[in-house]
DNA sequence: ATCATAGAATGGTTAGACCATTATAATATT
DNA sequence: AATATTATAATGGTCTAACCATTCTATGAT
């Protein structure tokens, strides 16, 4: 005859007014919420209860929790970290591989450079090639500014992401970037030739771009992202051959 | 000369301790954790400072917290929510609008069929099929069905992303679909003819993946989304006038 | 003026108690 | 004997009250 009332734990029901406030803007970034003593007196609960609230919160990428006199829960800019957080945690935890990981990526950035060509503006190719000539020194530098291309490249990728005025893109990139990145550190270590390689094939790739050539964009991005892909598929490959070298038999547990 | 030691929060080491045993996989899903009162002893903490720790780890989505005797922190299977979620909060709160998000699921819906037009076996096209089967039921049914064949619909998708085997389609798709809807739902109101043309697409898509024709998979699918997203802007559109029509001066705060 | 110091506000942590929920075992009922 | 009811105990949920740790700010000393 009768449902089962109100479910929802008290911390719940705080996040939920809470995140209800952010949302619809009654509470804006940088605001700075009341301390923990006030606020559990406003919801009438206790602190423990309330701060379990706030954690919530803070994992959400809501708010940021600040020590000190000045201190307290500050609301949050939202960016695409909780996203990109979750991404690992399933690239970690299960089902997801680096293959998986570079195969998606190769068809973001294809996208990505698609829609960056038919959408950049002058001031976005300015910016781009500004970057261009950034790796240009990179390179003549030679291999000890070997990071510094790397992140150089990271950076057109991601302001192509920008270009497409989609911030789907941004994030999504981003998270495969944080997390393709955390993976393959350790077997960055190009010589002069695939350094090169890169260079030209971010060159080619902003030409398309600059004249609108989405489909030629696309493919170009693709090409890239794969070459890369393969090159890090062998780093590896070589690292785990290296390692059986060294353990003529290893021990199977 | 010396630099700072230990800046993370009690709970935050408990957080990681925890999250490691479980992505090292020493705790697998279904396990239950030692109840709060032990953990707090093993961690030599307050229960307090634990349940922060706790409430972190639900929020990541890596275990779930039930009540009652058999109750306790049981270690969850991660799936694709956390990253459904934080899409979701990044759409809500800010810059994504639904057009972009839109645009997104063009893009996406188009990668999944060309990668699952390279790759579908046998079975797949068959259960891809008999979905085709039941969709084909719920028109025939009229338009009382009307959301069962959106709910067919939106299987068919999900189950192309599974086809492709790379689960960060079935994760980055389902998030969309999670999104889409959510805003979605209440236009929800096809006629005949859209019922009809919805399904032929669907019906167009499936051969074209049996067939292995990718890049055709691909533009119908971007076809098919991009039909249905112009069709839920008119709607949308359709509702605004209703509105401005209904309330001739707006009230302008 | 500049630097050191004390004070106060805030989050971080602890301890112990009691409430609410739920599976299980003991008991009563049929 | 089978079933329904009831008590029991274990577990998470919440509360209270205190103290610790960090950090800004104002005060005072140099």
């Amino acid at each position: 005859m009768f449902q089962a009332a109100k479910q929802t734990k008290v911390f719940q029901d705080v996040v939920a007014q809470i995140q209800e406030a952010i949302l619809d803007g009654r509470l804006k970034t940088g605001d700075t919420l009341p301390s923990e003593r006030q606020l559990k007196d406003t919801f009438n609960i206790s602190r423990g209860t309330l701060r379990e609230a706030l954690r919530v919160l803070e994992q959400k990428g809501l708010i940021e929790i600040k020590l000190g006199v000045g201190g307290g829960s500050v609301v949050k800019d939202l960016n695409a970290d909780q996203v990109s957080e979750g991404l690992a945690l399933l690239i970690r935890s299960q089902k997801v591989s680096l293959n998986h990981l570079a195969e998606f990526r190769e068809d973001v950035e294809g996208i990505v450079a698609a829609r960056a060509a038919a959408r950049s503006s002058a001031a976005d190719i300015d910016k781009l090639t500004e970057l261009l000539g950034a790796a240009r020194k990179c390179i003549d530098a030679g291999l000890s500014q070997r990071n510094a291309f790397i992140e150089i490249d990271k950076r057109i990728h991601m302001t192509l992401a920008q270009v497409t005025a989609n911030p789907i893109y941004i994030s999504v990139l981003h998270s495969v970037h944080d997390n393709i990145h955390r993976y393959y550190d350790e077997f960055l270590s190009m010589d002069e030739r695939e350094l090169q390689e890169n260079y030209q094939d971010l060159c080619d790739l902003v030409q398309a771009v600059e004249k609108g050539q989405a489909d030629h964009a696309r493919q170009l991005a693709r090409d890239h992202v794969h070459r890369f892909n393969q090159y890090m598929k062998s780093r590896e490959q070589a690292k785990k051959d290296n390692y059986a070298a060294e353990n003529i038999k290893p021990q199977i547990p």
